[in-house]
DNA sequence: TCTCTTTAGTTAGCACGCTAAGTATAATAA
DNA sequence: TTATTATACTTAGCGTGCTAACTAAAGAGA
């Protein structure tokens, strides 16, 4: 049997969004990979750069819309290779801060480059207009995720009253 | 610290690919759960029963764009669950032959109406339009993607040759 | 034909995100 | 103040996609 092309190039939307996703991270990781890098990785510490150092693990994991224990492995591993600090918050016994090192602040300038080289090699031949387009509808589809979870949620709660 | 909505809300454009990925599948898996069935199971179902019965292991995976090492695992889930079965090809002696077995057919008739309600829950609010701009820019992702791994590969075997 | 290369499948191990369960601290209510 | 609840973190285990290394069969070339 044969497939035409036809066939085999079409994913379902969510289909195509992991695609999509995992072939940019792939890019990224090749790129990063010399500077000792995952995606996860250099994602995490990009943040960090952004939103500030000292923000709490809980902060920052909601900045990369991530669950804290999924972030916490990547910021432990960030830590062996010492280019983030996690120190006891001063105001609440319960949280850590999170800084970045010296030689995590100077990564984060080498990452820079090859962040937006990876970026203008994925979005060329792409209209601005078509770029907002794809964020706004990401963004409802983000929304109406989040509101449908929570009517799952609720269905599960009705269940179990019944 | 606090954060603004605003702050919490920026991803970058593959961080929020993966982002969206990840809650699409999640609340079909939801969806899915009481048919026993998890997201990358049924993708995998789904796709066989509408490319046709009897395509080879490596056909099927190209047609999900996922390794073949990564589909086996699932394939074997599935023939686990007699939901599926392979059968050496008649034409190739390296080849197996994927079919869903009759649960399997059965199966794929009970998943539909839910996959169409998620989709239509999670596309709520989205023009037509711009979905299919949607679909054209991550096309064009994907397309970029392939070139530039290839770049990326003959980068290397030049530093190889070097 | 015989050899070399390619291809389909298989297995093993890694990295990542998730949920669940548990601990310690903070905030709130009685 | 004391008891309850909520929050921040931590750890462990699952499911998935990937690559790497290997086997066996098919195809191509000398």
């Amino acid at each position: 049997m044969t497939l035409t092309q036809e066939q085999l190039r079409q994913l379902s939307v969510p289909e195509r969004l992991g695609r999509v996703a995992r072939q940019w991270q792939a890019i990224a990781d090749k790129e990063l990979a010399p500077l000792g890098l995952t995606y996860p990785r250099w994602s995490a510490m990009w943040k960090l750069a952004r939103i500030g150092d000292g923000v709490s693990q809980k902060q920052l994991a909601e900045a990369l819309e991530l669950e804290l224990g999924s972030l916490m492995r990547t910021l432990a591993q960030l830590e062996e290779q010492e280019l983030v600090t996690r120190k006891a918050s001063p105001d609440d016994g319960r949280a850590k801060q999170v800084f970045l090192t010296n030689s995590g602040h100077a990564l984060v300038r080498k990452m820079e480059a090859k962040i937006l080289k990876v970026r203008r090699a994925l979005l060329a031949n792409i209209e601005d207009e078509e770029l907002e387009t794809v964020k706004k509808v990401l963004a409802m589809i983000s929304y109406n995720a989040n509101h449908m979870s929570e009517a799952q949620q609720a269905d599960r709660n009705n269940e179990d009253e019944v």
